[in-house]
DNA sequence: AATGAATGAGCCTTCATTCAT
DNA sequence: GATGAATGAAGGCTCATTCAT
């Protein structure tokens, strides 16, 4: 079943490897080829033999790292799809922050990266990666707020959880130095983060009932 | 009343309006000193000649935008010391928003580049400038979880309301083509964050009262 | 027998040669890598490739030149050390001034330049490889002027001598047009140095000698 | 009798005395205007408005420095014209030694480091400056080596003579790191200087004598 | 298939000089 | 007479990419 490997996959991964762990510590810019060939083993011409440029590179680097992250982390939280939606919530956000918050998770930090400092090489690849993700929250917060609830709040809803969510990691991983807020047990944070975003839904959710 | 301006502190200014524009859609590294001195109209011995290098330069245009940017948007939202503390809250988190969300701040650009591609450069001062801030709406959010509330407790709200002001601009401002959420109408979204907010924060309080 | 050179070799050996006579020229700050990489037909970037900074390159230079100076001209003079003291002071003083007034000798201009403008980049190079020349020196100066002469005293005649070896290189080949006394027949002189030499060294063993 | 100073003569000696300095530190390339500028207090564009260019300042500078040095250390060393050329040798070997050993005179720096790094700038100058100081030396030697001895061996004899006195402060003073023979006592070496000296001159004459 | 060598374009910085006042 | 401001030319270095084997 397994298949088989040629040297030049093998190069071609130690080179992938070595390119998600550049590429997060110092972006893609300040990364350089002679880098990620120096700290892979592998010839500087190889990266673009292999993968005929340093943009083409950064891509596949991400699309892997992304992969393995999504692998780790299943982004349902391991709860069954029938079980209710506040359940199905609560693995979702504990899935996401475990993934996010997950020291080996280069791929987050990438993302970050990108999206500050954008080179938009990934827009296609992480529109059409992210999508699933985000619609799966989209509808387990949409049954928790009810359908009387307007798509736009229902929106507004899902941008309040996901920050919470992400957004502590990009002061916490990034630069915990300047910004003090430090969150230094990830699982207390995350049952606030249920706590306080169920409250907050469930306040939405009445207000418009009672309307 | 105005103060004289002699011509190098036109010159001065003009650099450091242009760099600030630069470093903001850029960052500091992909930014050129031959970019900003061409766009400024400046010599690109100017530069070094006003602000010694390239890294000064950085320094004083995030100072000056940071200025700019608490000028324009005065972090306690027109409201009043004395006014109640939900009061407060609701000035503190509107005054964020609108600064954040000003698309002539560019001074959140540069500080969210910097949050995830640290140059290090900005570290001291960012620390210093921010800090004010951030204990303004610590106290406040104290004020409203009541005394009860453990002080890791406090600071897991303040992360909440914090992230919800910040995060959407980060994909909404950044790289809005990539992360489908987007908020077209700013106002309807601060007064969602509020909303859910005191929510949160109201169920928090509670839980502690219980206790 | 002989060594197959690769390319990068070759490339290297072009650079090392061309920066000799370039610095012995113009010195290490009036040297431009662009003047090296034009007159060596090699790229400027090769000398980063090769080298790594154009101070590394100065030292490999000078490097190269002493040796190929002291293959040239062996120290000894090509006297047996077996010889007479005075022989083998004679076979030293011809030597160095022999080496030093090579034409084709580039390191005695950098050494000089260095000395006198010091970039301090050969400090130690220059220690490590001097100290056996001037040692050698000195043990036989020591023989000359007799145990009963005082360390102090040994060291002023190795610098009389020295000096008249090395001092009027200095005026005759750097800069013959300032100073007129120039030496147009160095066998002569040297011969003039070495009788001169012997004399004074003479009559100081003897004064340490009657007392 | 004292010429009164202007405000711009006094500006101009600020600019040459501090010129000096720096170019005896540094070298006429490695000098810079900024540094002058900064150093003596007077604004940049002071030194092409007093001297047109840095290398006239240079050419001045040295001019200024030299005359002082000179005016220090009277070449003759004191002694009467009409005393024993025996006594006059040993004016002048002391009078030279000493003021190129004096730490004060930053001419002779200068023309250490324009010896070896020729700018050319210096060429006519020190000629016409030198050649006085050198011929008066060159009749003394004649002197004391005898009408019989051919010039050639008479220039012979002054190089020897003059190389000591200035070899030992070219590595004494420079870069006394990387040549350990260093004079500790300049007197006791000037008299050496002056036995080794005589003794040398002595033996040639005597060969000249008999022949 | 893979690599060591080489390259050209571009960047930041320095500095003597000049301009306008 | 003097100066603060500005400039252009040049230098060292970096780096993604390509060449030749």
């Amino acid at each position: 079943m397994k298949t088989v490997r040629k040297a030049s996959q093998i190069t071609r991964e130690k080179l992938l490897k070595t390119a998600i762990d550049v590429f997060a510590e110092k972006g893609f810019r300040d990364a350089t080829v002679a880098e990620i060939s120096e700290r892979s083993g592998v010839n500087i011409a190889g990266v673009n033999y292999h993968f005929g440029d340093k943009e083409t590179l950064y891509r596949e680097a991400w699309r892997y790292a992304f992969s393995e992250s999504i692998k780790n982390h299943p982004p349902d939280g391991g709860v069954d799809e029938k079980a209710s939606a506040e359940d199905r919530f609560k693995g979702q956000v504990r899935a996401l922050i475990n993934r996010i918050s997950d020291r080996n998770n280069k791929e987050f930090m990438i993302t970050l990266r990108e999206l500050t400092n954008p080179t938009g090489l990934l827009n296609e690849i992480m529109q059409e990666m992210m999508i699933p993700l985000q619609s799966r929250m989209h509808r387990t917060i949409k049954e928790l707020v009810g359908n009387d609830c307007p798509e736009e709040v229902v929106m507004y809803c899902e941008i309040s959880v996901i920050s919470q969510c992400i957004n502590p990691m990009v002061f916490g991983i990034v630069s915990y130095e300047v910004h003090p807020p430090r969150i230094k047990d990830i699982k207390s944070y995350t049952e606030h983060v249920i706590e306080f975003s169920l409250a907050g839904i469930n306040k939405i959710r009445d207000r418009f009932k009672k309307e």
